[in-house]
DNA sequence: GGGGAAACCTACTTCCCGGTAGGTTACCGA
DNA sequence: TCGGTAACCTACCGGGAAGTAGGTTTCCCC
């Protein structure tokens, strides 16, 4: 029975390959992880040898980080837009909060893994990971240090955006998946708790 | 040159030698992870060779979940004392974050790593991992309730202890080590950050 | 249409690591 | 003191996965 058409055996220029077998990465990673899936499940996912896999992407961690550099750009950008915008500031929050929730929900369990992975001993990977989550939490403590006019300064701001950022990470990952719903419910009642505690945090 | 008392090798009982051989893995997993870390390797560090230590641990994932059971049980029960003690509310927050944060502390690297870890494929790893979570926010999402008289539901509560939950988790992690008053600031601001944004929403 | 590059494959090598079989040494209790 | 058991070791097996050498097919462009 032939296959069908998405994943029909073809040759593809190396730019279409490229981002193929990203793809491809992606979705094995996210669900067994980096030390679950060897170069040949990603390369016969792909219809591909590892030989080709090999002429993109090498070593193996040169595909892994290739990945989450791609996905956390994107967050970073859909978070940054968000607290960007010309609203007030509780709406921004909101935006931040709704973007993380909706990027975490697109790339369901993906994202997730890529972030809590532990790539070996490797000192860089871990740093790689890590900076995500602190060039988002730089934007936020910038944000915050701006609108408190004083308040906080920028010691207690990083404190503050960090915790927000890890309950937001924390909470968008935890049992992805669900109706909208019930993904708004949740997202209104996490910014209502960050709301009343920063507004009354900046005006004490 | 003599090796230290502590690391002279020398014959030991079952008991000693398994709970040994838990600390040196706690200490190996914690720097380098469940998969950049071998049995041979945990062997050597403790002075002894792979047969023993599979008399204690087998087959590896076997140590790796000892560890992770023996450790999150006592920060379940540090946080639990906390939260039960016999105080106002806002001390329970207050006393709950610092335990939480002594906790990481203390196991330095170890034990952030070995929440985060992704063991393989395994599907009840993860579970695992994720329950220690998942207990300390049953418990936190108790409190909440019966002290929301009735103006929180278990959805919403459930979401805030996870989102309070995440926000230590995350913030305790984040560049550990420091002065305690250092330590102690940052718990102050997650204190005032979360008391407030909790109290307004009880009350609202 | 033909030459050359780009895409692709088969078939390895190599190494590491989890796990074990079977024998040896030290200790303890009768 | 001596027998047995508990602690320990050397030496190995098997498998799996990273990475590569070298050849083959397809396609584009001159």
């Amino acid at each position: 029975m032939a296959r069908a058409e998405t994943t029909t055996k073809r040759r593809m220029r190396a730019p279409e390959r490229k981002a193929q077998l990203l793809d491809v990465a992606r979705k094995v990673f996210g669900t067994k992880g980096f030390h679950g899936v060897s170069m040949e499940d990603v390369a016969r996912e792909a219809g591909v040898t590892k030989p080709i896999l090999y002429d993109h992407f090498s070593p193996k961690e040169a595909l892994y980080l290739a990945l989450l550099d791609a996905d956390s750009l994107e967050l970073e950008e859909r978070i940054r837009r968000a607290l960007a915008a010309p609203t007030g500031n509780r709406e921004r929050i909101r935006a931040s909060f709704e973007a993380y929730f909706e990027f975490v929900d697109e790339h369901a369990e993906g994202f997730s893994l890529l972030m809590q992975e532990t790539v070996g001993a490797n000192e860089s990977f871990r740093r790689g990971v890590g900076r995500v989550r602190e060039r988002i939490q730089q934007e936020v403590s910038n944000l915050i240090v701006r609108e408190s006019q004083g308040h906080l300064d920028r010691e207690d701001a990083d404190t503050v955006a960090l915790g927000l950022v890890g309950m937001v990470e924390t909470a968008a990952r935890h049992d992805p998946g669900g109706t909208p719903e019930r993904r708004g419910r949740r997202v209104d009642t996490l910014v209502r708790l960050a709301w009343r505690g920063i507004t009354n945090l900046t005006l004490t």
